[in-house]
DNA sequence: TGCATTTTCACCCAAAAAGGTGATTTTAAA
DNA sequence: TTTAAAATCACCTTTTTGGGTGAAAATGCA
């Protein structure tokens, strides 16, 4: 497995290359340092990054802002901001280029290396499976749906037929029937895939 | 608009009350400390929290990933780690339960908030509808789907049955027949909802 | 301890889906 | 215009689901 490669956005030297050096020192490839928003596109153009690290301010504007939006219609890759703004209007602006994490100066080795870590694994999980809560659930159906339903609920979700469930959970196939009958009832559903389909718009509100 | 309401799991006291004044400062509201497991999952079942800050070492127990866990499963709500562990070995246990930041003592009190507003951003915008595209799954499948088929496999993806497509679509309930069956070849699968399951895995990649 | 809920299971019937075979008509491309 | 692929439809059998009724354990609280 190859080192992850970065692209770090950082316009004052001393800092880019801390921040290289700490990097290195936890086994990631810095392949490049870019000091302007121009550098920074064109790196992103040239090269194929896993991960950038973006300073906002470079050299009195807020460019860090506009390499994020190109990064996400262009690149898809995630990204942390490096800053020492800490100002609620700042991290407003900040927050709708959906950042993976918002780091202030001054940080260390460690405080980069967690964060980078949880942005690259929530990243690659992000286009992923879906999970079921059953809070989530609950609160927008009258008939509330016991602990022993949601296994079951999340198996139907998963595709099992009822032998399937029968078999995993130890239980006679009725006794998953009768699971599902209840689930079909509380969640005003009649079919397999129809309750797929609820429950996916459950999950998104 | 209500205060953002925050659970705090943390199992010294000094620690946790500092947290809470950083919060109440920057205007959250702190309901709950939490210093035991036990506590922390009693406060999940009794309120809505809107977001969780976990220790994750609870006097000697690895127990912030179980209360993570729970979090994921049960109540669906974004929580950062709050931790002095800095180590691969559990930055890598930290990162699979799926947190929005983890962040490492000692901190600062807008570390604490920057790492919030975006955690609570991201989080609600990771919920989105998800549409098929025939493109994306013919380019992972050996016998490609035709556009026809296609549209059946949409409406299997909105849970109807073969007798409303045939009303829909003006044809023969044999018809639809014939095309579920050669959807099934094609995607290797043998019923409607693992079809779903299917089609969900294909448009992640 | 007693009560309510949950979980377990059985049996029956009807409807829908799954799986197979075969065949005609349309459509699109060579 | 021939030909291959796609779309249409029929009929049949078996399996799985869906829907209804009822009831005995197990569990969890009060």
């Amino acid at each position: 497995m190859s080192r992850i490669n970065v692209l770090v956005v950082e316009d004052e030297p001393l800092i880019a290359t801390d921040i290289e050096e700490y990097l290195t020192n936890v086994d990631y490839k810095v392949s490049t340092i870019a000091k302007t928003k121009t550098e920074a596109l064109n790196a992103l153009k040239n090269h194929d990054f896993d991960l950038a690290l973006l300073d906002i301010n470079l050299g009195n504007n807020m460019d860090g802002f506009d390499i994020a939006n190109t990064i996400n219609s262009h690149y898809g890759i995630p990204f942390l901001y490096l800053t020492s703004y800490s100002g609620k209007n700042i991290v407003n602006q900040a927050k709708v280029t959906r950042p993976m994490g918002y780091i202030l100066k001054p940080f260390e080795e460690d405080d980069l290396f967690c964060s980078i870590e949880i942005a690259l694994y929530n990243h690659g999980q992000n286009q992923r499976p879906q999970n079921l809560c059953l809070r989530t659930i609950n609160d927008q159906i009258f008939l509330k749906i016991t602990s022993k339903e949601f296994d079951i609920l999340e198996d139907i979700f998963e595709g099992k037929t009822n032998k399937q469930m029968a078999t995993k959970h130890y239980v006679s196939i009725n006794t998953i029937k009768s699971h599902v009958k209840n689930l079909y009832e509380k969640l005003e559903t009649h079919s397999r895939s129809g309750t797929i389909v609820r429950i996916r718009e459950l999950m998104n509100n």
